[in-house]
DNA sequence: GTTAGGG
DNA sequence: CCCTAAC
């Protein structure tokens, strides 16, 4: 049979299957797992935990609670920080508004040589900007030894120091951020009871680069463009930790920190939809709740559903935005001018909404590749809009001309701004309560809970962008070695380092974007984001299959794998089964109905063939083991 | 962890 | 490609 199966298909014959896999637990495999990380304790930590005594002291003590004067105040987030940095004396700073008392900033930070620690913070106010509704703690890298600096630290270009900033607001911008409301920030935050009120306006300083990557004129280099046009503006980190203790433990999709109208009426996130849990939800009892919940993968499709986006812009079409956009762009319709120009954009480079990513610290740089890929591929991939800022207002009415809008007129400075923000059709889905096993008890009360979160919010100040990644696709080389998915090259990570942390921290990288969140807790969830793009076999790889699957059969999978797309990370057994199961498919069907790149019939008599086979062959083993067991029994 | 099959 | 049951 086997000889005669060799004349007839041109192969080196079947296999009859041995014992199935014997010794399958030695076999190696890959595994795309992510070791556990170490718990370690950040600034924001630091913070919280501050903020939480200062809570704590507040409620209990008299003469805390009675603390109504600046001075007090201070002296207690002093004393508190100190007591935290373990006697360290740490240069605690508070400023305070014009505005009124109510709202303080807390700047906590150990004196850094080189420059001043603080002031980057306040730089650049811009005229919009309404610095005083911030109450914020922020601490430079170097205040602790505990702060886990080296995941946070960004290179601040300006000074040429480095230094990590942790910022922790409650102005309208940030109280949408997962910060307040994951962290036991409620000290810190309760000093400023009357900016709850607050949320209507985001002051445009808070993304004074949003719009600065698309431009009218094209810049010398990325580097003056980003670093000299803009020389007052100081790059932030802000934690990005998903209001979910949990969920700030996987990689966060993008989509969720787009950035995106500077108003935030424009953008609103139903809070009802979402499964935020309070700011002083018990961490540990989350934990162990998302842990004995069934957790679905976090998916991609879910997590937009999460996210309930009231805009009111109509989608603009990626296509109207291109490199060569004269044809669709033309304000042609503005009578009053006797004759209208042609505008020219020249759109260097779309923002990449900003990226969260984590990894523990055993991880390859490969594996960074990959997931950064997968984050970025999920966010190209997903339904996109583009959104257009001028003068860092977002332009609504799809309808005026260029020339109404003003941006024909603009078209010398870097008013002019697009982004890439998430399709509302695709976000405003709401979320059924029963898919979330996130959603908050309903008895848990959530003082936080009626600011709507904006996640696009959070991102005050990348001025770079993130390196365009290359999609362009690598071929499906079945060997290929570092996953045949397009590498993420651009990011020139020095590929000599494995250490995850050092990959934020390089500072030549603009990869601020590429904020390490400290883990604590990881979910299994934590692992699986988004769906996979789609990557059609080629013929090669369908050869490979055929060839593989014409010795071993159909049902073994894994040596299926092994044997023939060892190789190719992303080709899981799972998926060459699949394939083999549309391979049949196809194979049955006739050539009009196939779709995609043609599988050469060839090949696919093979896959008719092997299939009858070893169809064949399962059918006679179960009629043997039948046989058996009916013996045992009559014996 | 693999396999099989439905979605 | 995802999900899940069954092993």
């Amino acid at each position: 049979m086997v000889l005669q199966n060799r004349l007839e298909y041109g192969f080196n014959g079947y296999q009859v299957p041995a014992t199935p896999r014997a010794s399958r637990s030695t076999r190696r495999r890959s595994s795309f797992k992510k070791k556990p990380e170490d718990n370690q304790m950040c600034a924001f930590d630091l913070l919280a935990t501050v903020a939480g005594k200062l809570l704590l002291e507040k409620e209990s003590s008299p003469m805390s609670s009675n603390m109504s004067s600046d001075k007090d105040q201070y002296a207690a987030v002093k004393h508190a920080v100190k007591k935290e940095c373990q006697g360290e004396d740490k240069l605690v700073k508070a400023e305070a508004c014009d505005q009124g008392s109510c709202d303080r900033r807390y700047f906590v930070s150990e004196p850094v040589s080189q420059a001043p620690i603080n002031h980057s913070y306040r730089e650049s106010p811009g005229p919009e900007n309404d610095h005083c509704r911030f109450t914020s703690a922020v601490a430079t890298s170097n205040c602790t030894e505990r702060f886990d600096t080296q995941k946070l630290i960004v290179k601040d270009k300006l000074h040429g120091n480095e230094k990590a900033l942790f910022g922790i607001g409650t102005d309208s911008c940030s109280l949408r951020d997962p910060v307040v409301r994951a962290g036991k920030l409620s000290g810190l935050v309760s000093l400023d009871s009357s900016v709850q009120e607050r949320e209507e306006h985001v002051p445009r300083s808070s993304f004074p680069g949003s719009w600065d990557d698309v431009n009218f004129v094209s810049k010398d280099d990325d580097e003056s463009s980003s670093g000299c046009t803009h020389p007052s503006i100081t790059k932030k980190l802000f934690r990005p930790t998903p209001r979910l203790g949990d969920r700030r433990i996987r990689k966060v999709l993008a989509s969720k920190y787009w950035k995106v109208a500077p108003k935030l009426k424009d953008v609103t996130f139903s809070n009802t939809n979402v499964d935020f849990k309070p700011a002083y939800w018990n961490r540990k009892n989350s934990y162990k709740r998302l842990r004995s919940d069934r957790n679905y993968p976090f998916k991609k499709r879910k997590f937009f559903d999460c996210i309930s986006v009231s805009n009111s812009d109509e989608g603009i079409s990626s296509e109207c935005v291109s490199d060569a956009p004269e044809k669709g762009i033309i304000g042609d319709d503005f009578g009053s001018h006797p004759k209208t120009h042609e505008v020219k954009l020249r759109i260097k480079s779309f923002r990449v909404p900003e990226l969260f990513i984590e990894l523990p610290e055993t991880a390859t740089v490969g594996s960074l590749k990959r997931t950064v890929m997968e984050a970025v591929t999920a966010i190209l991939g997903g339904e996109l809009r583009v959104g257009v800022f001028l003068q860092g207002k977002k332009v609504r009415d799809d309808n005026k001309t260029l020339l109404q809008t003003g941006i024909s007129q603009d078209n010398q400075s870097d008013s002019l701004g697009f982004c890439l923000e998430p399709n509302p059709s695709q976000a405003s889905k709401p979320l059924c309560p029963e898919e979330s096993p996130f959603l908050l008890p309903c008895g848990v009360p959530q003082p936080l809970s009626r600011y709507p979160p904006a996640p696009g919010m959070i991102q005050q100040d990348t001025r770079n962008v993130m390196p365009e990644p290359r999609v362009a696709n690598t071929g499906n080389s079945i060997d290929s070695d570092h996953d045949s998915a397009p590498s993420p090259t651009d990011m020139s990570v020095d590929k000599s380092t494995t250490d995850s942390r050092a990959l934020v921290a390089v500072p030549s990288v603009n990869v601020e974007t590429l904020a390490v969140v400290p883990v604590h807790r990881k979910s299994k969830r934590s692992e699986v984001v988004q769906r996979r793009i789609r990557r059609p076999f080629s013929v090669a790889e369908v050869e490979a299959l055929v060839q593989a699957v014409e010795k071993l059969g159909t049902g073994r999978w894994r040596d299926v794998k092994l044997r023939a797309f060892d190789n190719a990370k992303h080709r899981t057994y799972v998926d060459l089964k699949d394939k083999w199961k549309t391979l049949v498919h196809t194979a049955r069907i006739s050539p009009q109905q196939r779709r995609g790149e043609p599988v050469p019939q060839e090949l696919l008599d093979r896959v008719l063939t092997a299939h009858a086979y070893w169809s064949q062959q399962q059918a006679k083993q179960q009629l043997k083991q039948q046989q058996q067991s009916e013996n045992c029994l009559l014996l």
